[in-house]
DNA sequence: GGAGGTACTTGCATTTTGCAAGCATCTCGC
DNA sequence: GCGAGATGCTTGCAAAATGCAAGTACCTCC
């Protein structure tokens, strides 16, 4: 359904969800959502990355067609509007945890000090070491 | 280090995946290397998303100066290049595979066979245990 | 030494992005 | 009930990225 509203490329997973998030800005909408507490536009607006206005009403327009993301009016202000992740939204919870644990592992400048995502990543090397033996 | 030949927009991970991987060609290269079996330019063009000469040969550029894919002269042929994934491209199949999932699990119309699903799940599986056991 | 394979590079039109400014609706205090 | 402020956008335009077609450079093989 998603796919009716654009060009589609090919049918590979992995282009569909470049199809969504293959932008340097989207995905920063859901990382503000799910681990950040931001739920309004003034308050993505004012993320360390310094998205544009424009560009933050066209992604949240896209997110919200494709079903990622709901708008909704806040309860105490009219004027105010709540956005949040649909069921679809959060099931990227394990995409971002391995995002977050591959930029660990391989950028010391990243803020992600965390006892636990050290097992995590440990318990991960295993389990490429034994799929990447059996795709070769 | 990746991140001191351009504009660094925050430290966190998500972001810092975004800088390298935030647009809709880059990660095709790396999926068409980890699970299609593609090691030269001609065959990256040849695949269904159809890439222009001028992108990839900047995107091949930009993921070998992030360390994430290496290039090699083929042994029977000089005017042959192999590319291939370095352990920290190859670090991103757990990525891939949760994207995957997410996609499989998402788009109806997204090709993905089921023993590549059912492999994942496995894999997760152990995974899963030996995180469980380590906290015993 | 010429034809064909492989890997790019270049030029240019089109599309997307970034920035600054402006606009529309609602809320709150008086 | 009205003006100031909060909130969420839209618009116009310059700059950058992309897409397409054509051309170039090097190697191999006959």
């Amino acid at each position: 359904m998603a796919r009716s509203s654009e060009v589609c490329r090919s049918n590979c997973p992995i282009n569909f969800v470049l199809e969504t998030f293959g932008d340097k800005w989207t995905l920063l909408i859901v990382r503000d959502l799910m681990f950040k507490g931001k739920r309004t536009y003034g308050e993505f607006l004012e993320s360390d990355e310094r998205i544009s206005t424009n560009i933050l009403a066209d992604r949240l327009k896209r997110l919200e067609e494709h079903e990622i993301v709901e708008k909704t009016v806040a309860p105490d202000n009219r004027s105010k509007l709540i956005y949040s992740l649909t069921p679809k939204g959060k099931d990227l919870l394990p995409v971002m945890l391995e995002i977050t644990a591959w930029s660990a592992k391989h950028d010391a400048t990243t803020n992600t000090p965390n006892s636990f995502l050290d097992m995590f990543a440990a318990a991960k090397d295993k389990m490429m070491s034994a799929i990447l033996s059996e795709l070769e």
